[in-house]
DNA sequence: CGACCATTTGATATGGATCAAGCGATGTGG
DNA sequence: CCACATCGCTTGATCCATATCAAATGGTCG
């Protein structure tokens, strides 16, 4: 089974990407160091691995939030997949990925080599399919569908409690949506007003009536 | 290596549906018949297994197209894929689907015992995987964008040539892309205005200008 | 021919994007 | 400690792409 290193890497400051298109995605971080099987500590918006690059490794999730991406030409992104604490990501068919990996914010990540996964790679691309496609269906939504989805999503995936602790800034939510963030923010009104959820603060939700977005979800 | 059984088997025509929700999706269809190794041959919109059915086959299309799809609450329809001749689907993982599969006109399927398939399947969800992650790509992106890149996917996994025969009808290309088939029928004149395509037949489309295409397809 | 279905075309409505401004928290320097 | 810049988020006003509603056209099969 996959165990979590004592090792611990500070994020190489090499490699700046002074590149990156304009649109909203437009980070200047550096990218992190690739050690097998240690530990490497993630600055906000840090880069695990890019769109192109060699697939040899999976990754967990120590602490903190991963997301994947491509950008588009003109710079609109896509997420393709948040990744929380205990989840492996990485795992991609072909020689090159086709998302990039970056922490959210702080992030610690466990790298292994693929080898060394090589049985739960199998659990691993089912999940990723499944949740891919869920991924497909959440997009034919409408906006409010998809953020209630979204919100459903995220308290599953974190506690059963009723408090969630959205991790992202609303232009990450956006991008996993295909949404703009003026859109998200005011469909998380909208669920206030009709008191679906509190906000105690703007990344803090209180889901005060699942059943209500679950109906919305559709 | 997969085999092509020589059993033809009509379909069956027990298990009609009457239950089929209104807006588009209201075929009323023989349920496809399960036979393991068996060709089994297709009439149009007949199923070949349901959501929620157990997984236990996996299938090649040997002529005509086959499309996954799933239908919200509401009746609004989302198309996960289409399979052309020599492609193999009905990959998924956990105990039962959550696509249906259907024949989007006459067509021929062998069927085979996953087992059978054992050591294609990594390869098999591999190519889902890629191909659900292109597909999440395309639907952010705009009507004239999606049709475009549906255009090119569909040349380019039918022939080399410029000039391909799209098997399915309008709603369901617009169910796929997440429009509606007046926006895709609009798309395609568009297309044709700019002279990117030609269309000697509603089914038959000449690439005229691949590379418009592909400027589109951003 | 005439019924039926798929597709196209036209007119209008609308959900979400865009553009622009305001607001609240956090941080910095004087 | 307080101006004041900065950043992320929210709110408002307007616009536009695509949906919706409705009708015309065309193709197929009896």
């Amino acid at each position: 089974m996959l165990t979590e290193s004592t090792l611990h890497n500070a994020p190489s400051s090499r490699s700046l990407r002074h590149d990156a298109p304009a649109h909203p995605y437009k980070f200047t971080e550096p990218r992190a160091m690739e050690l097998t099987g240690s530990c490497m500590s993630l600055r906000r918006n840090a880069e695990i691995y890019r769109e192109n690059d060699r697939i040899d490794h999976v990754y967990q999730v120590i602490s903190g939030t991963v997301r994947t991406c491509r950008v588009l030409l003109d710079g609109r992104r896509q997420i393709g997949d948040f990744y929380l604490p205990g989840d492996l990501f990485g795992m991609e068919i072909g020689s090159s990925h086709t998302f990039s990996a970056e922490a959210v914010n702080s992030a610690e990540v466990t790298v292994f080599k693929r080898g060394q996964v090589s049985t739960q790679m199998w659990a691993l691309l089912g999940r990723e399919l499944r949740r891919t496609q869920d991924h497909v269906l959440m997009l034919v939504k409408t906006a409010p569908e998809r953020v209630a989805g979204f919100l459903l999503e995220m308290a599953e995936r974190i506690e059963p409690g009723d408090e969630i602790e959205l991790s992202m800034p609303r232009q990450d939510i956006a991008d996993y949506l295909g949404l703009t963030i003026e859109t998200v923010s005011r469909m998380f009104t909208q669920l206030e007003n009709q008191s679906a959820i509190a906000l105690p603060t703007s990344k803090r939700i209180v889901l005060r009536n699942r059943a209500a977005l679950r109906r919305l979800n559709s």
